[in-house]
DNA sequence: GACATCACGGTAATCGTTTACATCCCCGGC
DNA sequence: GCCGGGGATGTAAACGATTACCGTGATGTC
């Protein structure tokens, strides 16, 4: 069928080992020879097959990568820089979404790992029932966790630092005058929704006034509706300044908001956490907190590509900044 | 390294033809044997290599998939359908991005064929220089081109029905009264833009008064914003309808209407085309032409599922008709 | 001139499956 | 009792590259 690299070895007249090296590096090849071999193949359109040299070099040059779904506009960019990472460095990327269950999870990376991929980079959809299949494959393959991970840490993880995205948040908020603070953010079922609400409560006593409402629901624009009417049931204890989970929820706070005739930020401020693109379309435009996600790409890429490079390194744990972008929800 | 078939098979008392066979769907296998290789497996933990067999069978059980960008929702809600689908058919999905540029596409395209895919979808980032790679690699798999096509057709695609959107848009805006059209699209570089235009033309003479305003640029917001200060130079010529080639135009038209405090509908209506996440959340919400995505993707898999099933079929063409959503932003 | 060294190139083993083909056995029909 | 047929199994040849190992000739050194 396709033209294979023997064919090119006889045309060129050699071997199809020195036909292999001078097709792949050329190191140890008289140059008149590999000029030779580059030319044949170049005539009979040689097409290497990646399959045959991945199942005798050990090595697929891919990386599977799985996360809860590519629709979320946090993911798709994430995918996105880890695709051209991967590509940059010649891999090729092998995408599966888990849905949110850790058992078709735990199937897709079982076929990843069928595949010969040469790493993984997972999004935990569980920060509990995604450890085994997780630890499994990082038997197998360098893993790394990224964005979530799971409990009790274990295996390397590259994410943002929630905390202290957190509490930029609420320093800027208090900064600019507000007195009560409310948290709306998701219950703690994954270890982002965790640290983000950890870090409101450490952060909490910057705030002299009231800090003590915490709505805890999920990470959608739904919830952000419900716990906005929530805040509202008493218009006078309405806090002057709300600190959500995430912009989703955030973009239903001030929907909410807005419905209800309340002046944002002159009223109350509102900030969100992802900086997704909407983050900036919203009216008004939201301040929030905003992950650097072609730096999370790159490190995870770069965390696998060291241990790769045959480093039996011990487990990285890599915790990134994130930096305040602040817009029209709050008063600068 | 890891358990073979090999020792599989020793285990179970088999050859490793009767143990492949027996993992293999079992057909041709007495039960007895085909339960004690299951066995001997589950307690070796085999994995098989999937590598191995690909190169044997010659068939990955992959396909690859090409798209401008992830981090376009479209495209991401997009490759999440196909994923779907082809995950149900235990097939992988080998993700790359063209980022707009027909070399990097060429690129992607040649390294998605070495790695020996199965199949191909392709989304053909420019109609024309996109050409030569699609071809050849139609050449060497089932290829389909998705949402977007090469000019003058040529290879199986499947899409959806651009005219028939726009025309539903217009028949609306006409239906609730508006007397002007205009329609603020991107320039006909690929050939979504080019029927959306063609669309937009056909369905003017629907329109009794004046549908004679066609501003071109590209899909950005930013585009929306410049086209709307340019249909807002004189304001008493404002059309009471803009029909918008895509929702981000739209968004962006709508958010410079609102600075210039032009009522909408009230004053003017307008239509986008997609159904992108935000259009519901915009203010008002969006009126808009619904791309079928989850059709969209099952059809491009199952166009290809037919053409690997052995059938030579003969190219296909399929155009799903869009569905009209209609919200604030017109009246009903 | 002998010998170690080195760069290059060829032969063949190897990666872990699938599968073509041969073999064997059992059964039923005549 | 013989033969044909069919199902289960084993043997071994692929699949198409990479690479361990060895041979060869050139070169350098003494």
């Amino acid at each position: 069928m396709s033209v294979t690299i023997k064919e090119v070895a006889e045309r060129a007249g050699v071997s199809v080992a020195t036909a292999s090296r001078a097709l792949s590096g050329g190191r140890g090849v008289r140059p008149a020879n590999r000029e030779r071999v580059l030319r044949a193949a170049r005539e009979l359109e040689y097409e290497p097959n990646a399959v045959a040299a991945a199942l005798r070099s050990r090595t697929t040059n891919s990386v599977g990568i799985v996360v809860p779904r590519i629709s979320n506009p946090f993911f798709a960019t994430l995918v996105e820089a880890v695709e051209r990472e991967a590509a940059r460095g010649g891999r090729g990327l092998l995408l599966s979404t888990s849905r949110y269950d850790p058992e078709v999870e735990a199937g897709q990376l079982k076929s990843l790992l069928d595949r010969r991929v040469d790493a993984l980079i997972a999004v935990p959809c569980h920060s509990e029932r995604s450890r085994a299949a997780i630890e499994a494959a990082g038997q197998r393959v360098p893993t790394v966790q990224l964005d979530l991970c799971l409990d009790g840490g274990g295996g390397s993880w590259v994410g943002v630092d929630s905390e202290a995205g957190i509490l930029s948040a609420v320093e800027h908020l208090v900064g600019a005058g507000a007195r009560t603070l409310a948290y709306v953010g998701s219950e703690p079922t994954d270890s982002s929704a965790q640290a983000r609400l950890d870090g409101y409560r450490g952060a909490a006593p910057l705030c002299p006034g009231g800090t003590d409402r915490v709505l805890l629901g999920d990470f959608s624009l739904e919830w952000g509706h419900r716990a906005a009417r929530r805040l509202l049931e008493n218009r006078r204890e309405l806090p002057e300044g709300i600190v959500c989970g995430n912009d989703t929820i955030a973009l239903g706070v001030l929907r909410e908001l807005a419905r209800n005739g309340v002046d944002v930020p002159g009223r109350v401020m509102v900030t969100g956490f992802d900086d997704i693109p909407f983050a900036e379309l919203a009216e008004p435009p939201l301040t929030t907190v905003r992950q650097p996600l072609e730096q999370l790409a790159a490190e995870a890429v770069r965390t696998l590509a060291t241990r790769l490079g045959g480093g039996e390194e011990p487990h990285r744990r890599v915790a990134i900044a994130p930096e305040l972008v602040v817009r029209g929800s709050t008063r600068a």
